[in-house]
DNA sequence: ATGATCTTGACCAAGTTAGTCGTGAATTAG
DNA sequence: CTAATTCACGACTAACTTGGTCAAGATCAT
């Protein structure tokens, strides 16, 4: 259930191309310079959201990349899932399709409702929402500097 | 905030001090037996939690460990946060002594909500809960084999 | 003293994280 | 056709974390 720099610059990633991407294809370089990450890596976070159907890409001059579908329709649970694999906190409560009963842990119970609620949370918030929440918070760091 | 080995010997260690700690120290090997806990790890677990003001060791024969307060007054959360270190899912949430503020991440408030959620539902539950638990499960199990 | 028991720190293998780099493939402009 | 642009993909790496093991030593009851 942690959140490394996949989950984080992926996420970002995907901001910038709510934000940015309503003209066409937006350029892994252009990405990379406006979020600060580094563009080999940003790399394989975009492959990533690709092959789970995030985000299209196009080759070439004027190539780039863009979202698959409008950012209201992207939540931030299956973004963080694709990039960071399962979320669970702990072995035991991994979804599990295989339908043995995995070994029960005492802390099993409190886990899994903590889980649940998160899964809940993160369901619950769109890409759009954090396009949102970024521009503001562009618009405030824009406004302290100019003071 | 994911729940290795530590998080769980270490609690189950508790447990099983919560359990059979009635009558004097209990040791060492005997909670590594019950708990199937590797020995030599168990130690390093045992030590950190003594470090940390929960349980108090004797040496020698007949020495072993004990809880240092009624389970009823030992929480989850404090445990976890004593094995595993700080629980925050990323490193943004890390409660900061420093003052100086994180670098704010898109999706921190989402996480920060999360994060103080499950804080609260492992502050809410006692050793003496956890203990309650495993003798039930015990005596079902135990049930269900003489069945 | 002796033996039981905990204490401590050094050490280790395997896996994960956070990248870098190089080659190649697709697409378009000229 | 060719060159420039942009993405695609896999190999490689250094540093760190996880989950341990092991040996030497400190304490204490008897």
């Amino acid at each position: 259930m942690h959140i490394g720099t996949k989950g984080d610059y992926g996420v970002r990633a995907l901001i910038d191309l709510a934000m940015y991407g309503g003209e066409g294809p937006v350029q892994r370089a252009e990405i990379a310079r406006r979020q600060h990450i580094p563009e080999s890596y940003l790399d394989h976070l975009l492959a990533q959201l690709r092959r789970d159907g995030f985000v299209r890409s196009t080759r070439g001059p004027g190539g780039g990349h863009q979202l698959t579908r409008p950012p209201e329709e992207i939540c931030l649970l299956h973004v963080l899932e694709s990039l960071e694999g399962s979320l669970a906190p702990m072995p035991c409560l991994e979804d599990d399709d295989s339908g043995e009963p995995h070994s029960v842990c005492a802390q099993q119970w409190v886990w899994r409702e903590i889980y649940d609620d998160m899964r809940a949370r993160l369901a619950a918030v769109s890409l759009a929402d954090l396009a949102a929440r970024e521009r503001e918070r562009l618009r405030s760091t824009v406004a302290s500097y100019s003071i």
